[in-house]
DNA sequence: AAGCGCATGTAGCATTTGCTACATATTGGG
DNA sequence: CCCAATATGTAGCAAATGCTACATGCGCTT
């Protein structure tokens, strides 16, 4: 068992359990090692979580790119808005929307390794967006700055039980279609 | 010491160091008691935690207050983003942002107590902007709303090092003066 | 003064946590 | 075949964590 044949297992429970209940035993039983073993792979727990967050990102970049080849380029930005709106709220998506704002507060505390995977993964999906602005847009790269801004917005007051007020928002700023 | 003197010393200490940190030991001591009063008030770790996010929660809301006693009511919604921008970028408002984003994660994966007080915060948020809407705004309401979500986006894109993304962002739709 | 309830200190316990020491398998190159 | 490097198991340790048991002070009523 290697480093990266580890790192989709415990990539896995981190998603299914939270960052919080990672803690060495629980995250070797769900790789099926031991405590012992992460440490002679990874060194330091510290270093093991800065490795698993770099994967993460790059399994939400591959996603993305998965998502980027199927589906016809959106009409208009808020068919844009609604589709991301939608992927978003997938059930497939929750695990890692629930890991998504550990990241982000880890990042806000400078915890190591947790703000390069969050600016990645958010560079991720603005060069996505970008990629998936209307044709003809007027101005894709800010237009997709602003989107991206938008929506993150509202998928946060969703999490915190704020979802009718994030859609009367994107409703009043003309992002959605009643 | 009751409940309601410790609040303010447990309070200052989370907002110091994160709810990660959080353990009876350190809290007692921060608050000058130990674990065993800290039980023998609250009861649970957990208890105390709800008590103490409510707690943060309405000292959010009589900050929330304070700031809307002072200052004139801005006259177009750009200066009104570029007011709340202002004021949550300042030092004073650093380590109630980092605590922010512990009580989303919180709220996402449904810890106890965790969504009611994330959810009062917003809403109090809500009725600040809602209260300081420009006269005349054609939809103060959903106005609000709006410009919640977006304020909320760019305040997270900010804490994952996006801040500029979120600038560009906000002045591509014309929330933010060049 | 006696006794009763509230408050608080001391000590500990069982569990979890990150990590280490030491021994042992396994395996590929000479 | 031998040996050295790689890989893995076993056992444990020191610290932290949430919580409890027990004793004791402190104040108030009767």
């Amino acid at each position: 068992m290697s480093r990266e044949s580890l790192l989709p297992l415990l990539a896995g429970h981190v998603l299914a359990h939270g960052l919080g209940q990672a803690s060495l035993r629980p995250l070797a039983q769900a790789a099926g090692t031991s405590d012992r073993m992460l440490l002679y792979h990874f060194g330091t727990k510290e270093l093991l979580i800065i490795d698993l967050l770099s994967h993460v990102a790059g399994v939400y970049a591959a996603g993305l790119d998965a998502v980027l080849a199927e589906g016809e380029r959106p009409a208009t930005r808020t068919a844009l808005v609604a589709r991301i709106i939608a992927q978003n709220a997938a059930t497939a998506m929750q695990p890692f929307m629930l890991l998504w704002w550990e990241i982000v507060a880890g990042a806000a505390r400078g915890l190591p390794g947790f703000l390069p995977a969050a600016e990645a993964m958010m560079g991720e999906l603005l060069v996505w967006l970008e990629g998936h602005m209307p044709a003809g847009d007027p101005d894709p790269a800010g237009g997709a700055r602003y989107l991206l801004t938008v929506i993150e917005g509202a998928m946060m007051l969703t999490a915190v039980g704020h979802r009718q007020t994030a859609r009367e928002g994107l409703l009043a700023g003309g992002l959605l279609e009643a």
